[in-house]
DNA sequence: AAAAAAAATGCACAAACACGCAAAAAAACG
DNA sequence: CGTTTTTTTGCGTGTTTGTGCATTTTTTTT
C-alpha cells in the first residue's frame, strides 16, 4: 500500500468519524504504528488533520469568509432555509441573491442534488464550491467588501444572458404596496435584473421584516412567486400577499 | 509495445483500479522499471495522472488534491512573495492569476497600499477583501472546484476591457524556447489574455518549475517582462532567461 | 509517584529514484 | 534501399525515500 493512499483513506476515515487512533490505523493498514505516526505528522504539516495524542481528529477549517456572529436572526434564517431548500430539484437553473439566508440554504443542499447556481456573493461560491454536485457560476465585477458581494453596472448586463428556473432572494424589506425594497441602489438594479431573468421567484424574508420598506424599489409584489418566512404560513401577517396569490410557505 | 500503447495500457489501468505500481506494470508490459517511471512522468507532465513513490494513482478531481499539492513548496512561494510584492506600488490596477504563489502575495500586500485588483480566484478574492484599501474586482464566470477559480470562454471578454498596471501570473511551466504554458486549455487562455491586458508581466515561478513544459501554451517567452522566484538571480538556470533581456528578481 | 502508552530520535536497509551513457529501434531523408 | 537522425530503452552509478526497530523522552493513566 502506497503512502498516498494511506493518507487518502486516513483523510475519508476522519471526514466519516471525525477520529482515527493510531493503534487502530496501523492494524488495519498492516503497517507500523510508526508509520501512522509519520503518516499523521505529514497530514498535519499541510493542515488537513488536527493531531492529537494517539490519533488524530477532523480539522475544521471551513475560510468563513465574513464575520458569521455578526448576522442577526441567524435561527430564523435557518427555519427559512430548511422550508426553502425543497424547492431545489435537479437539474434547475438557480439564481442566488447574496443575502445570509441564501448562504444557510447554500449550506443544506443535500449532495445527490444536480444543478446550476448563479451567485454574486463570495461567501455563497465558497460554500458552494465544497458540494460535489453543484455548478457554480460566479457572477464577477467590484467586490463590495461589507457585504461581500460584487456589484456595478458591469454585472447587470450579464445577468441578462441568464435564464433561470428559480430564484433565491433574500430581502429585508417587502411590502404589499411597494413591493420588493433594498437599502442600496446597485443592489437593487442587480436583483431587479435577476427577477427578471427568472421564471420562478421565491423571497426568503424572517417575518420581522415583512411590511418594512427600505429606500429602492426592486420590483413590484406582482413579480414575486413564494414568500418563505420562519413563520407559519397561516399567519394573519400575509393575508395581504395571500390576496394577490402569492404562494407562502 | 510501443509508447503510447503502454501510456493507454496504464490510464485504462489506472481508471480501473485507481492505482498502479511500477513494480507490477514492468513485470507485465515486460520492458524495465526505468521506462514505466518515464512513462509515468510523461502521463504526470500532461496532469493525466498523480505520480507518487513506487507506482501512480488516479489523479484526484475534489478539492483535497488541490489543497494537497498546492501546499506543497509553501515556503518557496512565500518568498517568491516578499520579492514580489516589492513592485506593488499605490494606485496601479493589478492583474492576478490564480496561483498559490498569488494567494500568498496577497496576504502580505501592507496595509497602506491602495489599489485595484483583478482576479478570478475565490481565494484570492476573500483574501483581498479583508485588505482596508484595495478595490477587488473579480471575473466571474463557472467555478472550477478543483482550483477554486473561475474559467470558461464568458470570461476572457471582459479581460478584454481591462487595461493594468501590471499582471502578476503564477505557473509551473515556463521555458526559454516553449515560453509560458499551463495543464489546462481554458486556463491558458484565461492567462493569455490576462497578459495582453497588462503592460508590465510579471511571471513567478519555483526554481524547481524553471525550464519545465505542459501541455498549452500562453504566450512566448518575449511577453514576459520579468521572472521572480525564491532563489538568487544570478544563478546560472536564468541565463538564457537573461539573454532575452527579462529582468530576474 | 509509579506504570503504561504514545511520541520523538537515531539508525539500518531495502525499494524506488535520478542521471548519464550507450545500444537498439524507429523515423526521416535523399 | 542505405544512411543519417531522432526517439526509445536498458543498465550502472550514486542518491533519496519509506519503513521498521531499538532506545530515550514525553505524556497520559492509574
Amino acid at each position: 500500500m502506497l503512502k498516498q493512499e494511506r493518507h487518502k483513506l486516513i483523510l475519508d476515515r476522519l471526514k466519516l468519524s471525525k477520529k482515527v487512533l493510531s493503534k487502530n490505523l496501523s492494524d488495519e493498514l498492516s503497517v507500523s504504528e510508526d508509520t501512522i505516526r509519520r503518516d499523521l505528522k505529514e497530514l498535519e504539516s499541510k493542515d488537513l488533520i488536527y493531531k492529537v495524542h494517539g490519533g488524530a481528529l477532523l480539522k475544521e477549517n471551513r475560510v468563513r469568509s465574513y464575520d458569521e456572529r455578526s448576522i442577526a436572526d441567524v435561527e430564523e434564517k435557518k427555519k427559512i432555509a430548511i422550508k426553502a431548500v425543497k424547492l431545489i430539484k435537479s437539474g434547475q437553473v438557480i439564481i442566488m441573491s447574496g443575502s445570509s439566508t441564501n448562504l444557510e440554504l447554500a449550506k443544506i443542499i443535500p449532495p445527490e442534488i444536480n444543478a446550476t447556481i448563479y451567485t454574486y456573493s463570495l461567501p455563497i461560491a465558497v460554500e458552494l464550491s465544497h458540494h460535489p454536485s453543484i455548478e457554480v457560476i460566479f457572477i464577477g465585477g467590484k467586490l463590495n467588501k461589507e457585504a461581500q458581494v460584487t456589484v456595478g453596472i458591469d454585472i447587470v448586463n450579464p445577468i441578462y444572458n441568464i435564464s433561470a428556473d428559480i430564484c433565491f432572494m433574500g430581502t429585508d424589506g417587502i411590502d404589499v404596496n411597494r413591493g420588493l425594497t433594498e437599502p442600496n441602489w446597485e443592489v437593487s438594479r442587480i436583483k431587479n435584473s435577476m427577477i427578471r431573468a427568472s421564471n420562478y421567484v421565491v423571497v426568503m424574508c424572517v417575518s420581522s421584516r415583512i411590511n418594512s420598506v427600505k429606500r429602492h424599489s426592486v420590483v413590484p409584489i406582482t413579480e414575486i412567486d413564494a414568500i418563505v418566512s420562519e413563520i407559519d404560513p397561516s399567519e394573519a401577517i400575509f393575508s395581504g400577499f395571500r390576496d394577490l396569490n402569492l404562494t407562502i410557505i
